[in-house]
DNA sequence: AGACAACTGTGACTTATGTCATAGTTGAAC
DNA sequence: GTTCAACTATGACATAAGTCACAGTTGTCT
């Protein structure tokens, strides 16, 4: 019961790229794990030893300052795997990022024993690997665009932007959590979305803002 | 005379990690190509069709912002290849960042047609790749720790810190390129110096700045 | 040596953002 | 429907950083 799995053909179904060799193989190593909404699947200082692989739900990466601050970073969907655990389980390195589930998830763990093997005998993983690294990798560039050029009421934008292409229209944060996200303070936030609303960029509402799509 | 290009011994000098065979085969179709100090590598904008590897020099990589704004990202030294010219190449997309060479410089140019053909007969090869994007990712992460949760002030000396480690306790640099790189002002620049000189921190000089290395 | 362009220093002011204080609002639980 | 914690709004002020203006310095070229 500690060890469930998944069978070939459900992995094939979340990693359509992935050749049948490959998910027979996974199915035999990969283990099984849920998060619930708030559960934290990887945390700064972790010696991390799998590489994870998310089926179903959403979890969210931020980066933790010296004093605890927060900044968002980006959110993992199903099909999609962690770059970073992957980083971390192949250099034996502890975790330098938050990862914490923001839906009911499932993953696919990789014990970290298997990653030589399977990027040298699985050409479909060492593509996907590849594939994670560089989609990432822009990721990344995207945000230092943001930080290192834009002011903050541009920031906030694009960062509801991203929020409302991934969960709809309907944004459900609070002020605070946005705020912590992008590291500034609810205050500045706060009146930073109400010229927004002015605008009719967006509506705003206790617990929740819905985006308009300009 | 236009396709001068590398023995596979040069290769593996500069590149260890490198099998022969893998050697050989770059050596076949790896162009050699130089660089004098300040001419550009590769152009925001620029269609990419070729892996850069660096044998001799540096070159310096920064993001542009809209308006033209420079952002200093990090050094590619002898040894490194550019992940972004892999991701470029591998892509067909056009490359969003800048580099420019900073010394005379020395590299390898990779046709795109082969990176596939690498990647699955050279095992040298993707774990030198995978190994790029690695350093790179964690590169990119400690830059974004700066700008998110940083002054200037501290940014300023994470930055000399750099500079010197790379370049040597004597940092060739004016206030107004360093300003540049930060995506700041040169007064601004000019003034955190002043307050670190007196901290006993470093040293200012015309054109150079000697790091005291605390 | 003289001249000049590039570099550096610094005061005064503006703007963006952060902080503090305080009050109003709303949804949920009892 | 009362109560309460959490959320939101907003003015006043503090601080970091950017901008403007101008002066002083220094290396280099002739």
């Amino acid at each position: 019961m500690n060890t469930t799995s998944f069978t070939p053909a459900e992995i094939i179904q979340y990693f359509p790229q992935f050749d049948l060799d490959l998910a027979e193989f996974l199915s035999q190593i990969g283990e099984s794990r849920t998060f619930d909404d708030g559960d934290i699947v990887m945390k700064t200082g972790q010696f991390f030893k799998s590489a994870v692989l998310i089926v179903k739900g959403r979890v969210k990466l931020y980066r933790e300052g010296d004093d605890g601050e927060e900044f968002f970073m980006y959110y993992l969907d199903p099909g999609n795997a962690c770059a970073l655990s992957m980083i971390c389980a192949a250099r034996n390195q502890s975790s330098s990022v938050m990862a914490v589930a923001v839906e009911e998830t499932e993953a696919i763990l990789i014990p970290i024993q298997y990653m030589d093997r399977l990027m040298t005998n699985y050409k479909s993983w060492y593509y996907f690997v590849i594939e994670t690294y560089r989609n990432r990798f822009e990721e990344l560039l995207s945000v230092i665009d943001n930080i290192a050029f834009k002011n903050m009421d541009e920031r906030l934008e694009w960062y509801l932007k991203r929020q409302s292409q991934k969960l709809g229209t309907t944004i459900h944060l609070t002020h605070q959590q946005i705020a912590n996200d992008l590291n500034s303070s609810r205050e500045v936030i706060s009146r930073l979305l109400k010229k927004m609303e002015q605008d009719g960029q967006i509506d705003l509402h206790r617990n929740h803002i819905s985006w308009k799509g300009i």
